[in-house]
Parts: C-alpha cells; structure tokens; sequence
DNA sequence: CCTTTACTTTCCATGGTGGAAACTAAAGAT
DNA sequence: ATCTTTAGTTTCCACCATGGAAAGTAAAGG
C-alpha cells in the first residue's frame, strides 16, 4: 500500500486525469488520452513531457498499424506516486 | 446528492483542505484553520477572500473570549460545489 | 520528392502562488 | 487619552504554471 503523499506534478487537472487513464491499464496511445482530456497536442505533450522528466510515465514510439504512434505508461514510480496522491487526497476529503 | 463537478478554485491545494476542514463543522477559527495548512496569515487571508468571493464561505468577526476572531464557514453553495468537486475526483480516480 | 500525419517546440500572454513588509482596526495597558 | 499589542488585510514583487497558436520535425505513403 503505497503511502499517503500529496503531489503537485500529479495534482494538476490534466495531468491527475493522464495518471488516472494510465493506471488501470498498460498503455495508451496519446491520441487516446487526448480525446479524453479534450486537449490540444501542445498541452498534452507538454504535459507528457513534464511527466516523463519526473520519471512518472514512459514514452514508447511504435507502429501502430504501420504508422509510428506515440505510447504511454505509468512507470512503478508513477504508479506509487499517483496511488500515494490519491491516498492524501482521500486523507484531506475523508475516505 | 451533489452532482460530480470539477472546480478549479476548489482544487488548488490550500482552498481543498478549507474546504475539507470547514465541511463537517459548523464554524473554525482563522487561527485554527493557519495552524493546520502551515501558511502564512497573508496567504490565507487571500484563499480566505477568494472563496468567499465565490461566496463559498462566509465569514463572521465576533469575539472569542473578550477578543474579536474571524470565524469561517462553508455557505450551501460552498458546501455543494465542494461535495460535487470531491465527486468529480472520485470520478476521476475510480472511485 | 512532395505531402500527410503525428507529434514537438517555441512564442506569447495571462493568471496563480507565496513570502515579506506595510497597513489597519480594535482591544488592553498605563 | 494615548501607546502597544493582536489579528488579520493589502500591497509589492518575483516566479512558476498553463494554455493556445503557430512554426518545426521526422517518418511514412503516394
């Protein structure tokens, strides 16, 4: 159980709904993730970028069905880091 | 029951935790809501006026023990968009 | 080789955040 | 009555975050 620590890289709007796309799941791609934040490819790559420099997600570029496609995952840190924001945040709100 | 909505004066970290200490009580003191952020009274007294220019909280000069204290409490509108906030991350991070 | 796609980076403007210090109003002390 | 203390409030300032638009880039596909 990860311990409760609040964090402001992954409190962001944007960037607490990128952890929380990426954590039930292995990776998505970044256009996947752009739709769901309804954000321009500027802000989300930098967001992206942001995240990958804290060592919270990790970049793959594959082909996808031929074209190279830009994948995304939450790394072990970003996995405890997010699971340790959410825990602070339930501690602040009350369960 | 309030309806899920994200507020972004909710979200910032400080504002939270007001908002989170006022909401099962009916009243704190300012003094007692600085000891428990660790701010300074400057910072607060601006989170103090930015949710209450939402009119999020209200707030009320009386004195306390024969000195006049700033006492805080969460408006209905104040408690609503907090419960519907709460609501929001819940959907966010998955219950 | 030219175009398209899928991002990335730069430019720019705006707004949030905090600390320190100056300021204010109301008690209490002398 | 005036001085001092207390309890905030407001201003000043500097810095960081954030976003959109536009320009840039690299790798297919035609």
């Amino acid at each position: 159980m990860s311990k409760a620590c609040f964090d402001s890289l992954i409190h962001a709007h944007n960037r607490l709904q990128i952890c929380a796309l990426l954590h039930p799941v292995s990776e998505l791609e970044f256009s996947v993730v752009k739709a769901q934040l309804e954000v321009s490819d500027s802000v989300l790559s930098k967001h992206i970028k942001a995240l990958e420099q804290a060592n919270y997600i990790s970049v793959a570029k594959r082909a996808s069905l031929s074209r190279p496609r830009t994948w995304l995952s939450l790394t072990e840190l970003g996995e405890a880091a997010y699971l340790g924001h959410v825990a602070a945040l339930r501690e602040i709100v009350g369960l």
